[in-house]
DNA sequence: CCGAATCCAGAAGGATACTG
DNA sequence: CAGTATCCTTCTGGATTCGG
């Protein structure tokens, strides 16, 4: 019987042999993970700051964002080694996230792509508009 | 009547505020945009190659994409001026996407992220194998 | 003040089949 | 070869509530 199915099943194989090829390579793992929205802004907040920033400090510096977001990823990237959290036991309980060194290196790229966007921003909605005008006029 | 809900309030308010900023500045939305993975791996996948690269072609060289996504993100990237579309009609239509010099602009910052991703890669591996040991570990 | 836990709508994304 | 269209599962992420 002649393989009519080839084609399906190559991609098939594909997808299970990259799935099984993260296991052993966590590269393309760590750049989904910094390839994260919440990940990108807090890692540019603190950044940007310096030093550290308490909880409430995270929540005001990036507006939008939702309790579970901010603390879902901070244990993240905690667990990660990128941030360091330290709890002073006050009254109120205090809470300071800070970059850690590898974080902070990993801010410096965060930053330069943050600066691409603000750079080229007007050039990608000029050429968004352009491509809209476009599509939008098929028939004069 | 005292406000007892303001923090709440504050949150719902900062929230819509973050909305409405959206629209005014799309620089988040921007953000958000490359900082997607099939988007970093696309770019990449282009950027490395250095010259067009057909849609079969983007299939191999990014195992585990699928069509919808490929195509999905291919659009997405043209309408904003990052690649262009060749279709060069021959008797099996053939198709060609290569980076624009935006594109390419991009993609040095991508390929900067990849490789710090890379580099570090180790140290996160680390730093996530001693946060899961003291985790694991509470009644010894 | 900082966070954990639950609920749930909606978006993302994969599998499959069909077209030109 | 290069898509398009559809279905269906999974996961994201916001709202809300409770605890330390």
């Amino acid at each position: 019987m002649a393989p009519t199915t080839t084609a399906i099943q190559r991609r098939s194989e594909a997808r299970h042999a990259y799935d099984a090829f993260l296991k052993e390579c966590p590269t393309n793992q760590l750049l989904a993970r910094i390839s994260d929205k919440w990940v990108s802004l807090i890692v540019a907040a603190l950044g940007e700051r310096g030093g550290p920033l308490r909880y409430s400090g995270l929540t005001r510096k990036i507006p939008g964002v939702s309790q579970k977001m901010l603390t879902q990823t901070l244990r993240s990237l905690e667990r990660d080694g990128l941030v360091s959290r330290t709890v002073t036991a006050s009254v109120p309980v205090r809470v300071d996230y800070e970059l850690t060194p590898l974080g902070y290196n990993l801010a410096c790229l965060m930053t330069a792509v943050k600066d691409w966007a603000e750079t080229h921003m007007d050039d990608v909605l000029a050429a968004r508009a352009e491509h809209d005008s476009k599509a939008a006029v098929p028939t004069p």
